[in-house]
DNA sequence: CGCACGTTTCGGCGGCCGCCGAAACGTTCC
DNA sequence: GGAACGTTTCGGCGGCCGCCGAAACGTGCG
């Protein structure tokens, strides 16, 4: 048993006075709009895009993305890199992410999309994309739910993994580290599927594994998004290992 | 062990059409607003409030409460109860209530309230209050503390029941729900504090039992809000049964 | 050195929205 | 029935803010 250590949890904002209420609405009024809300979105795929990038895929001219953008660094949203002639902005930390994320799954679901392209990009998603650093859409459900059926996971009071589940991991390859503050195994509740996906640092530690070993693979070239696919490799591995249904390892092959 | 049983978290909103993505810019456009945010905080006591009193506690018009609790009951993040000439007010779900707790702990503070009656709400609320149906501000983090102390919840893996606290809580009188698919221990980020208090089924069995049983009691009469105070029957089963150092008791009594 | 490019600053336009007061409606109490 | 009260609807005002284009700045490349 340990003992409750306080984790600093970095606040998105260097810390201020204390004893003040939080400006709930200065937050929202952040994320209130279609172009930064677009921008937080897309940067939930936990890397770093350019300014211009960001301008592009929310369909605004450059100079309204660069004052949306030094707001949302400026509220400690986003972080920002300069390098060179670019501008490469991030989420400003997991929490946040993880707070964005929240916000979706309780988000009213917005008209369907418009376009061919859109409504292709939108089923991507829907099968299977990353959140932030875990898997997420029907492959992060069905990913779930069989490492739940192996017995990896324990939803007895709350997510744990399991002995089993720690070998297990360590036989993929996917490294836990060491010590760390970050819950090991947390429930996060789908947008699409409106069921749990894992995530915490087992999530993370699958994803990354699934990336780095080539079982999954990022779709959209150009700065798309989220969306992953999975590989021959993957579906062998996905299928055979953990024992993930065939009909959810049917995405767009890679 | 069991299985994962899919947990219908209750939506905050008529499930619509699904496979489009989240408005999170409606979401957020709706606590955009210093009123709206103001009625939510407000309403996060887990109280119903009547349109006129949140009206006031706002500081603007009844005709313009109106129309604002209108649009967020429209939204599904609260709802109303009509009876005669009233027309109450509560927050939607649990869950909606999470949000904004996740919400407010990741908010910038606000500057620091004006007027010798706001500063000393604002000091109740931050030694104890109420955060839906758990305790919150330095009184909640103490409990926590305490209860930890007395290994009654193990935070291995994310905090967890042991089987002593199951029983010291049995002890206290607080009943947990047999059956419930709500997490037990749940940590919950203290924003006056910046550490965690623990929420759950457990942080709510500790709650209402200590103001069943009168050991605590809500303060500033007129729907004032959350504040809570310990009595002194409350101060000698904190410190004795639990432990909680005693300086953290020394809240305006009640 | 000069051009291309990503980004930023500034002015100005337009729309959205939060606010109030006045008036009306329904309920409760006398 | 009449008065008081809580609430709602409507019209209108004012301010905020998101948008763009033009111009400027800095970097990298040829």
């Amino acid at each position: 048993m340990r003992r409750l250590a306080w984790s600093v949890l970095t606040t998105t904002h260097p810390t201020t006075s204390q004893g003040t209420e939080p400006d709930l609405a200065a937050l929202a009024s952040l994320l209130a709009d279609r172009t930064r809300a677009s921008f937080c979105t897309a940067l939930l795929d936990g890397r770093a895009w350019t300014a211009g990038e960001l301008a592009r895929h929310a369909g605004v001219a450059p100079s309204t993305a660069s004052e949306h953008l030094t707001s949302l660094v400026g509220a400690g949203l986003l972080v920002e890199v300069r390098q060179g002639r670019h501008r490469y902005l991030r989420l400003a930390s997991r929490e946040t992410a993880e707070l964005i994320e929240a916000m979706s799954a309780a988000a009213p679901k917005a008209a369907p999309p418009r376009g061919l392209k859109a409504v292709h990009r939108s089923n991507a998603l829907a099968r299977g994309r990353t959140c932030y650093d875990h898997l997420a859409g029907a492959l992060g459900v069905a990913v779930t739910e069989a490492v739940t059926g192996q017995g990896w996971i324990d939803w007895e009071d709350g997510p744990s993994l399991t002995a089993s589940g720690r070998t297990g991991l360590a036989a993929l390859g996917a490294e836990i580290p060491a010590r760390t503050r970050r819950p090991l195994v947390r429930s996060c509740l789908d947008w699409t599927e409106r069921r749990p996906h894992v995530a915490g640092a087992v999530g993370a530690a699958l994803c990354s594994r699934a990336l780095e070993a080539g079982w999954l693979v990022r779709l959209g070239g150009t700065g798309g998004g989220r969306a992953v696919g999975v590989t021959a490799e993957g579906r062998a591995v996905l299928a055979g290992t953990l024992g993930v249904p065939d009909e959810d390892l049917e995405s767009a092959g890679a």
